[in-house]
DNA sequence: CGACTCGTTGAGTGATATCAAACCCGGTGG
DNA sequence: CCACCGGGTTTGATATCACTCAACGAGTCG
């Protein structure tokens, strides 16, 4: 197996567009002992309630998604998930589980060792660091999508999401920024975004007779980002792409 | 000053709670340079835009706020804060600010000097340990907060509020359970849950009309918190305070 | 060829927003 | 001591966005 085909080698690169890493912290991130594990959607990665596990699985390629329930049975999806993810970093120091993990797509995972992974983020500042990076990241979506939730009407979004995904896939290298196939029912895009399916029904429409978007199936194309971008009331702040650079003055 | 005294001496119990320290960790934290700043509300204690300060700010006493603005503008507070809460520790290893902190009362702080801070949670992994889980229960609070105003009525979102805020308090020794003064306007409590302040108005009246909270000006009292939590959809497993405790099996 | 899931559309409803006015209350200054 | 002021709260009337219910079409699978 070359270098470039370790499925860890991903979450190499990942880290590495967090922050700086060394020879020996990418060694010892290739030497984590893991196993691989593909998912089928729509697949549990892991439930709500149920205790941490001994592994966490790092995203090799597919999609997923975090979910939780209200009582009432309505569903939230509070964020998605592409290649390079590690989906239960946001458990790897809690015990217990507060929220699913529901593979969208054909999911192939690395499961990593909880304890190895976490000795490694503790043990070496550089990992560690990259780790947090990718942590604090995660954390600030949240309070973009509480944003997007709370104070957007429905066009801007279901824009938004439809940015946020796009923006991310492409820093990932999994598109081009033009367009996407987006493996999501309409009733699952509105439970990301706090609406009913047929009214994100209806806001597909809209967004494509104002041409911001064209739509094939699950295909989502856009001709200019741009203005999508201003429905959307998207900027990538939220995003952090940049923090491998140096520190802002 | 005595050793409780020291303005730190809050810090380190906080971390306590989320995970043991050694005598050397809790030195280490309470050499940590510091300075003490007081803030008035509604003061800004970082604004979304900026770059990364020289200075984490921990809370001594008194309440702030994080909030995001929507190009409409559009006001989304995205959680509260209180004593024993470390303000930028979203912010601790990312280079620009994604939202604002402002105070909602009084505030005092002391601030970190954060280079100290980054060093201290990369180098000592039981303090590490101690702060991811800290992160970590700020993220899943984020996540709770966009099931809350994805996915629950008014009435349940309000009430939602209501008991975190009483409970995370509860769990900080900030109040008995019973009720507290909460120095939000209807407007930021409106901001807090994404609903109209006049809409929050009504709202609070049905709750004191169903016998679920009693109010006198911003004092907020629950004859039976029981009930008011079934009403708001409310289980604390998201808040994960028994984080201290052996990992569940 | 059913049976099923997903997408689409229409009609009616409802929860929350908007607009507007009155009220309350602590603070200030004459 | 009163008049006034300003921010916050409360209430009413109306508007609107998004939900609900319901039907139908298209694609897929066994």
């Amino acid at each position: 197996m070359s270098r470039d085909d370790h499925p860890l080698s991903k979450l190499v690169r990942k880290l590495e567009s967090r922050a700086p890493l060394s020879d020996g912290d990418r060694a010892a991130i290739l030497a984590l002992p893991f196993a691989e594990r593909t998912y089928e959607a729509p697949a549990y990665v892991l439930r709500e309630g149920e205790p941490a596990k001994k592994h966490c699985s790092f995203v090799i390629s597919g999609l997923a998604f975090r979910q939780k329930l209200a009582a009432t049975g309505a569903r939230q999806i509070v964020s998605i998930h592409m290649a390079g993810d590690v989906l239960d970093l946001q458990h790897l120091f809690l015990n217990r589980a507060d929220h699913s993990v529901q593979a969208l797509s054909r999911l192939e995972t690395a499961e990593i060792d909880r304890a190895a992974l976490q000795d490694l983020v503790l043990e070496r500042p550089t990992i560690g660091r990259a780790m947090w990076i990718d942590a604090l990241i995660d954390a600030s979506i949240f309070r973009e999508w509480v944003l997007n939730v709370g104070r957007r009407d429905a066009k801007a979004r279901v824009a938004h999401l439809l940015c946020e995904v796009s923006v991310r896939m492409e820093a990932a290298g999994l598109n081009d920024g033009q367009g996407y196939h987006l493996p999501l029912t309409q009733e699952q895009l509105g439970d990301a975004v706090g609406l009913t399916s047929v009214h994100v029904n209806r806001t597909l429409k809209a967004l494509s007779e104002l041409g911001l978007i064209r739509r094939d199936k699950r295909h989502v194309r856009f001709d200019d980002l741009d203005r999508l971008k201003v429905a959307a009331d998207f900027s990538a702040l939220y995003l952090h792409l940049d923090q491998s650079r140096a520190p802002a003055e």
